[in-house]
RNA sequence: GGGCGCGUAGCUCAGCGGGAGAGCUCUCGCCUUACAAGCGAGCGGUCGCAGGUUCGAUCCCUGCCGCGCCCA
């Protein structure tokens, strides 16, 4: 059945010629990185998985990072949990299908080749082949062809995703490293076009005309789960229209939009309005007559209750103008600029002041022009209020009317939300309560997605259109590629039955200019990697994938659009777990980003401690859980790694071997231990399967410290000695280390590797996770507890007397419970020799165990 | 303003209906032949606040306060 991970090698000869002098974790990484590459340790055996059943699989749908950007701990932290599950996954016998992706579209990757090279894209110049980026970024940025540009995208972001890679491996992620896609290859960009043909075909992709939030900066639109609230200074401005019974006082924060103003709105239940519902008022300066209309949207309390419906100064402009069917007067344009001629019916004269200026000297003219007419009332109040802006943004969004595509997705239709949120449910949340931010987030969408953007580097929506007589497109007559063309780039490949001579003229046909958001192509990150459209065996083998591993900032975004795009291809939801991971906090609790100057740079981190120490603080946060970085904690993780190269030496060094069995192990302290480790096998296990790979954990860490100072130094004496009762005690050390390289193996891969490689064959990264099973049966526990309580008492005696531990120990009498005696006497010798203990009497009380302790003389120095 | 999560020892966290725990820090000891990058011992908390349920509450319920994240 498992063809790929190998049981535990008993029969390889126990010498301890493996064990180094001086262990050490120094040059660990190097020689473990290199030897895992060469003997393709993590490798994901195709053609094994496919023969077996689907359960024998677990695959892994990894978050594309984004090649442009730098990672930091919290990556680190994040991906090591990830691949803790991985490699308990793998141990269990699974194939596991755990591939690598890249994200190189978007704005990010473009603004890094902007600076680093210093070239600008400039779509209207023609591809130079010959072109090579400046050695050196100038001052200004040299304008080149899309074509060009995107080049250079793909060749900086191939020497990025070298770096990743390079980091990812010394972190030890046992990603299958021949699995590698990237969002910007032709696989991707096929399958991106692809799915959206097939979105289209079935109606699940539309082409709009409508108001649209727009980033003046960038020239491009933004989608709903980009935008962030900003706190923005503003002022209301009190401003007179002219009604039928005296002026009317509106209070508004952008003045500069009168000229878009198309209707007044107040409150249905305000009485102050009521008598003006259905008549008119007149703009100041412009004198354009506009309705005043009654909708629940208008807030009474706020300013004087009655406001301007401008076309389009806020996300209530666009829901009052589509619910009133009001009038559209745009005047502000991609750029960000009032647009050169004034809106139909707004008189030219005064528009043409504004024509040209930004929001911000706009509003200043016309609040000049209001004062100057007297229908300013007052000064402006200042306030403080949110603004929307595209997160990556630096100016405050627009709202623009423009032609784009969106992907239904339950903003505007009630069933599917609902349904949407149903996929939801059918998805394991680990942890269980992040299921609410995926709920909330599909309850609270207020349109379709946006996918499409107005930039260069990205996947191209495989669209033409047909141009008419006078070379204006015929938007409903979309020319669309045959599937096995695909990927094309409509801006340089030909639709069927056209030349390349009728690009751009009248009867000819004129490329989709749109890129798809760089969700587009990272929702389909589980179609991608698992071959929907390249390996379709594959395919229907892992998908729907085991696990979707990713932060909470990203459940409306990544999560959220790889939901709807299974759900319209495959019917079905992507993946049946996801794990969200928290972030890693500066000291003040604040999420670590680079963009806040307060990210940690993970190879200074990684170089100081060593990676497992590294990850062993990983593990420490549960999933779902931020964690505070605090180098402090890293020190321990990595005297943990060294504990164990020393106690591996330590148990091989004096003779136990992989030769010795469960057969061997006769005496009952020795029985008690693996009693007690097979009860830590069972939680660690119970608690890898719940994806708690903290308590996994924090049990084999537990036990392995009080095996450490507790057991080995009970039976050190013994297991010296050549006794059949010295087998039994190496028999013991060897099957309790065993278990214990494989318990911390996941967590911790170099140390775990180091030990095992000593005396097993094989990697311990393909052995068996361990089973309670392999340990003997029948122990009592209560030997070890009640020996190592009684071993406490001495030393105590001997520390508060400030005597060394090797201090002789003249008499030592343990008083316990009746029962208990039996325990200690079991131990009787071990407690005899890890105690030097000349004279040990074992008496029955009431009260629980207490030992008197008579000190031997000191000898004298 | 809404949703979610969190407030337990100086720090990081576990425990989640009947004895308040771990690691780190700190203090005092110990060269002990696996490990001084170590070992032993010890100090340290009215479990955010206020009510309620219960024979009994750190744990359940309600309210409040504080912190964080997400969304308005």
């Amino acid at each position: 059945m498992v063809t790929d991970t190998r049981a535990p090698d008993s029969t390889a000869p126990g010498t301890a010629g493996g064990v180094p002098e001086k262990p050490t974790l120094d040059g660990l990484e190097d020689k473990w990185v290199a030897r895992w590459a060469a003997e393709d340790t993590y490798g994901f055996d195709r053609a094994a998985a496919l023969a077996a059943p689907r359960a024998e699989t677990y695959a892994i749908d990894t978050p594309p990072p984004t090649a442009s950007g730098s990672l930091h701990v919290g990556h680190v932290f994040s991906y090591t949990h990830t691949d803790i599950v991985a490699r308990f996954h793998r141990m269990r016998g699974q194939h596991v299908f755990y591939p690598m992706g890249w994200d190189d579209n978007g704005l990010p990757t473009e603004r890094r080749v902007q600076n680093y090279y210093g070239v600008r894209c400039d779509p209207s110049l023609p591809y130079d082949g010959s072109f090579e980026p400046p050695e050196k970024a100038g001052k200004d940025q040299q304008p080149i062809s899309r074509r060009n540009f995107v080049e250079l995208c793909e060749r900086l972001t191939a020497e990025d995703e070298a770096e990743f890679e390079k980091l990812w491996r010394r972190v030890a992620l046992s990603v299958d490293w021949n699995n590698v896609y990237r969002t910007i290859s032709n696989t991707s960009r096929a399958t991106a076009q692809k799915m959206f043909l097939h979105n289209l075909a079935r109606g699940e992709a539309y082409a709009q005309e409508a108001p649209t939030l727009w980033d003046v900066t960038f020239r491009t639109a933004v989608a709903q789960a980009e935008l962030e609230d900003r706190e923005r200074p503003g002022a209301y401005h009190r401003i007179a229209f002219a009604g039928p019974s005296g002026p009317v006082f509106i209070e508004t924060t952008r003045p500069e939009l009168l000229p878009a103003c198309v209707a007044l709105v107040a409150h249905p239940d305000d009485e102050r309005y009521q008598p003006l519902f259905g008549k008119t008022v007149t703009t100041p300066l412009f004198g354009v007559e506009v309705p005043v209309v009654a909708h629940r949207l208008a807030e009474p309390d706020k300013g004087s209750g009655i406001a301007m419906i401008c076309t389009f100064g806020d996300l209530n402009d666009v829901t009052w103008w589509r619910e009133l069917q009001l009038p559209t007067r745009a005047v502000i344009g991609w750029d960000g600029r009032f647009v050169a001629d004034p809106p139909a019916g707004v008189p030219a004269d005064v528009y043409a002041e504004l024509a040209g200026k930004t929001s911000f000297s706009a509003q200043a003219r016309i609040v000049q022009l209001l004062r100057e007419s007297g229908d300013l009332e007052g000064d402006p109040k200042p306030i403080t209020h949110q603004v929307k802006f595209f997160e990556k943004g630096e100016r405050p969004l627009e709202i623009v009317t423009t032609r784009q595509w969106y992907i239904r997705n339950g903003g505007r239709d009630g069933d599917l939300r609902a349904a949407l949120v149903a996929r939801g449910r059918e998805i394991q949340w680990v942890p269980e309560h992040m299921r609410h931010r995926y709920e909330n987030w599909v309850e609270g969408l207020n349109g379709d997605w946006l996918v499409s953007r107005q930039r260069f580097f990205g996947v191209p929506f495989p669209v033409w259109y047909p141009l008419d007589a006078d070379g204006e497109p015929v938007y409903d007559q979309t020319l669309l590629p045959p599937e096995a063309s695909l990927p094309v780039d409509p801006s340089s490949d030909v639709p069927d039955g056209y030349t390349e001579d009728q690009r751009g003229v009248p009867n000819g046909f004129m490329a989709d200019p749109d890129v798809m958001d760089t969700w587009a192509t990272s929702s389909l990150s589980p179609q991608v990697s698992s071959g929907w459209d390249t390996d379709p065996d594959l395919f229907a083998h892992v998908f729907p994938m085991d696990l979707r591993p990713q932060a909470h900032d990203i459940i409306r975004t990544w999560l959220f659009s790889t939901v709807v795009r299974a759900h319209y291809e495959q019917g079905t939801v992507p993946w049946s777990h996801a794990a969200i991971s928290g972030f890693v906090v500066d000291p003040d609790r604040k999420k670590m980003s680079k963009s806040k100057g307060n990210a940690t740079t993970p190879i200074d981190v990684l170089e100081r401690y060593g990676t497992d120490a590294v990850r062993w603080r990983a593990a420490g946060a549960r999933p779902g859980a931020d964690s505070p970085f605090d180098e402090t904690q890293m020190k321990v993780g990595r005297r943990l790694a060294i504990k164990l190269l020393n106690v591996g030496k330590f148990v091989l060094g004096l003779g136990a071997s992989a030769g010795l069995s469960a057969d061997d192990v006769s005496e009952p302290l020795d029985r008690a231990l693996l009693a007690r480790l097979a009860a830590v096998v069972d939680e660690a296990t119970a608690a890898m399967e719940a994806y708690n790979y903290t308590r996994a954990l924090e049990v084999a860490e537990t036990f392995f410290w009080s095996f450490c100072d507790d057991y080995v130094e009970l039976v050190k004496t013994r297991a010296y000695s050549s006794s059949a009762a010295a087998a039994s005690a190496q028999a013991t050390l060897a099957l309790a280390l065993s278990v214990q390289l494989r318990l911390f193996a996941p967590v911790l891969p170099f140390v775990t590797e180091e030990v095992w490689s000593w005396w097993q064959t094989g990697s311990v990264h393909r052995a068996l996770w361990p089973a309670a099973a392999e340990l003997p049966t029948g122990g009592d526990p209560a030997v070890l507890t009640v020996a190592a309580e009684a071993l406490a008492a001495v030393r105590k005696a001997k520390s508060e007397a400030k005597q060394s531990m090797r201090a002789d120990v003249a008499s030592a009498t343990v008083t316990a419970p009746a029962e208990q005696v039996p325990l200690v006497e079991a131990a009787r010798s071990d407690l005899i020799d890890a105690g030097r203990i000349v004279e040990l009497g074992v008496l029955a009380g009431d009260s629980a165990l207490r030992v008197d302790v008579v000190l031997a003389e000191p000898a004298d120095a």
